[in-house]
DNA sequence: GCCGTTTTCGGCCCGACTGTTTTCAGTCG
């Protein structure tokens, strides 16, 4: 059982105990621990047998032999119980908006309503509005909601939320009287998944700010409209054509309040509540309006003077998980993290070669217009006959255009690579001397995802030992709400990666964002050099590497973390020498 | 259920909004 499982049992008994009417205190412990769990960097099964479970904070004596047992039979009676005895439809009517553990528990216990279908029935019958602590807004409210719920995902990826986010800040800015204006959440903290979008106003007249945001076109349903806070449901199409749909949040507070506003509703929830307590082993307190001194407020202008008032360096919203940014803060031990302009050129680009949309030199054209320096090609090899994968023969046809095109070229260039299928047996996808004809192999694997983990790892294993593959492409094959990755043991796959200067793709494409933050950091531990790369199938997502700089930030990696921060004459040269 | 230089018990972040209330509970972030 891995970490995602664990952190998804114990999250599921927060929310059953939630529905039994349990403490709430307990219940949360549950839900801070599946949190802790689901961001270890290494694996859970280790933790488990190093003995080391109750050091995570959040982790006592019960979870620990809770988890241990988990991890250890693959069971949990207390879990397997609690699921018994609560229905399962009770934790979609939770999905509900305003409908919360009470609210299910009181219906179910009344009206024995377990399940949408049957909410829905009584809701229609009239039998909701009559119960004690509802009415007939309720009632009504719960419809909709069922009406939305299909239409509404749970999550949506980074890129579709930044979407929404820029258009909604684009309209709201032309609000009159806005001093200062920030996208919030997690989107400001590039998670690769979102919620919500929220967004911070600072202004002396909130009311005007609060009508234009409930007006905006975009909107589909106001859920809230306060004096400051109102929450909508937003609807926009994505760059694939896919409608999206989600809540999102404004809040406007003065413009005193503005530092202690954005850190609040930057979160995450975790890093809040260490900044908090940091506040406190100060003699002061923390909201989302102040730092409240023993005698007076501690005047900030920027987020930056409240980090520098609690004597930390500022710490950049990609990395308030709470995973240890606060001591690096305190210790002057934040990395200077990679930026999006440090990025000279990426690796793993597909044309029209294969299942690429564009040619060579429109990519090339494309790559130049972004300022970089050098675009590597790595169209899909023989094996991947869907994709149009590359036979020798046109590996060859390919070179000499790529030549052709390079000799035009003046301060850029296109690097022959290739995106060589790693075989069921772990076996390269070409001989090796088709594979030296490349500056540089990424090795991914796009066939056998079911394989067990064992003789996945193997796999994988074999072809980063392989002298000739420069990096490893999609670690786990995941796409993001979709499919997980096929199972396979990371810490391995890094540590062999560092023990033969294997590099380790971060794919930038929005769906992959694989490898994930979490091993990033811990790649970066071992030494691991990563390499930022769109995947781009299409010159518009060439520009997909700016999530994948966001991934690496998230991961702490500074600029020498990652090879193609490297100019065009030290990545030459790195990739010439690793041919020798 | 976790946690401890005020504590081994009694805290655990807390404010905005909504709807059902006539002063507050539930939800949400």
């Amino acid at each position: 059982m891995d970490k995602h499982e664990v952190a998804a049992v114990l999250e599921e008994i927060a929310t059953l105990l939630e529905l039994q009417g349990e403490n709430p205190f307990r219940c949360n412990a549950y839900s801070r621990a599946a949190r802790a769990i689901g961001q270890l960097e290494t694996s859970i099964g280790d933790v488990v047998a190093a003995g080391q479970l109750q050091e995570i904070p959040g982790i006592g004596e019960t979870l620990r032999d809770k988890i241990t047992t988990l991890v250890t039979t693959g069971h949990l009676p207390f879990y397997e119980d609690l699921k018994s005895k609560t229905p399962p439809g009770l934790l979609g009517m939770l999905r509900l908006p305003s409908v919360g553990p009470k609210k299910v528990k009181l219906l179910y216990d009344q009206l024995g309503i377990d399940s949408l279908e049957k909410l829905k029935a009584a809701c229609e019958k009239g039998d909701i509005a009559g119960l004690k602590g509802f009415g007939q807004k309720t009632q009504d409210k719960i419809l909709e909601g069922i009406a939305f719920i299909g239409q509404m995902g749970e999550r949506v990826r980074l890129d579709q939320a930044l979407l929404i986010a820029e258009q909604v800040l684009a309209l709201l800015k032309k609000s009159p009287r806005i001093q200062r204006i920030a996208l919030c959440g997690s989107v400001r903290r590039r998670r690769e998944t979102i919620k919500d979008i929220d967004i911070l106003v600072s202004s002396d007249a909130p009311g005007p700010i609060m009508d234009a945001f409930v007006k905006m076109p975009l909107v589909q349903k106001v859920v809230g409209h306060g004096e400051t806070k109102s929450s909508v449901i937003v609807a926009a199409v994505d760059y694939s054509n896919t409608r999206v749909m989600m809540n999102a949040d404004l809040r406007v507070v003065t413009d005193e309040q503005y530092p202690f506003a954005l850190n609040y509703f930057t979160g995450s929830k975790e890093h809040n509540v260490a900044m908090r307590q940091r506040a406190i082993q100060y003699g002061l307190k923390l909201n989302e309006y102040e730092l409240a001194g023993a005698k007076k407020p501690i005047r900030c202008k920027e987020e930056a003077d409240l980090y520098k008032a609690l004597d930390l360096d500022y710490v950049a919203p990609e990395l308030r998980e709470n995973t240890g940014e606060i001591a690096a803060a305190e210790g002057h031990q934040l990395p200077n993290l990679v930026e999006n302009d440090d990025i000279h050129g990426v690796f793993h680009c597909h044309t029209n070669w294969s299942d690429g949309a564009d040619t060579l030199e429109k990519m090339a054209e494309a790559a130049r217009a972004l300022g970089y320096q050098y675009l590597g090609i790595a169209d899909h090899s023989q094996s991947l006959t869907v994709a149009n994968g590359l036979t020798p023969a046109r590996v060859k046809q390919q070179h000499k255009e790529i030549d052709a095109l390079n000799a035009k070229f003046k301060n850029f260039r296109l690097f022959k690579g290739i995106e060589c299928d790693i075989l069921a047996d772990g076996k390269m996808d070409y001989s090796d001397e088709i594979l030296s004809s490349f500056d540089y192999v990424v090795a991914s694997v796009h066939s056998h995802f079911n394989q067990p983990e064992a003789e996945m790892t193997q796999r994988i294993l074999k072809a980063i030992a392989h002298p000739r593959v420069t990096m490893l492409g999609h670690a786990t094959g995941r796409l993001l709400l979709r499919r997980d990755g096929y199972k396979v043991d990371l810490e391995a796959i890094l540590q062999a990666a560092a023990k033969h200067g294997t590099m380790v793709e971060i794919n930038a494409n929005p769906y992959r964002l694989d490898l994930d933050w979490i091993h990033c950091k811990r790649a970066k531990a071992l030494g691991v050099k990563l390499v930022i790369n769109p995947d781009a199938h299409a010159t518009a997502e060439i520009a997909f590497t700016r999530y994948g700089v966001d991934v690496a930030r998230r991961g702490w990696l500074e600029k020498k973390d990652v090879f193609n921060s490297g100019t065009l004459a030290q990545v030459k040269k790195v990739l010439e020498e690793s041919k020798k």
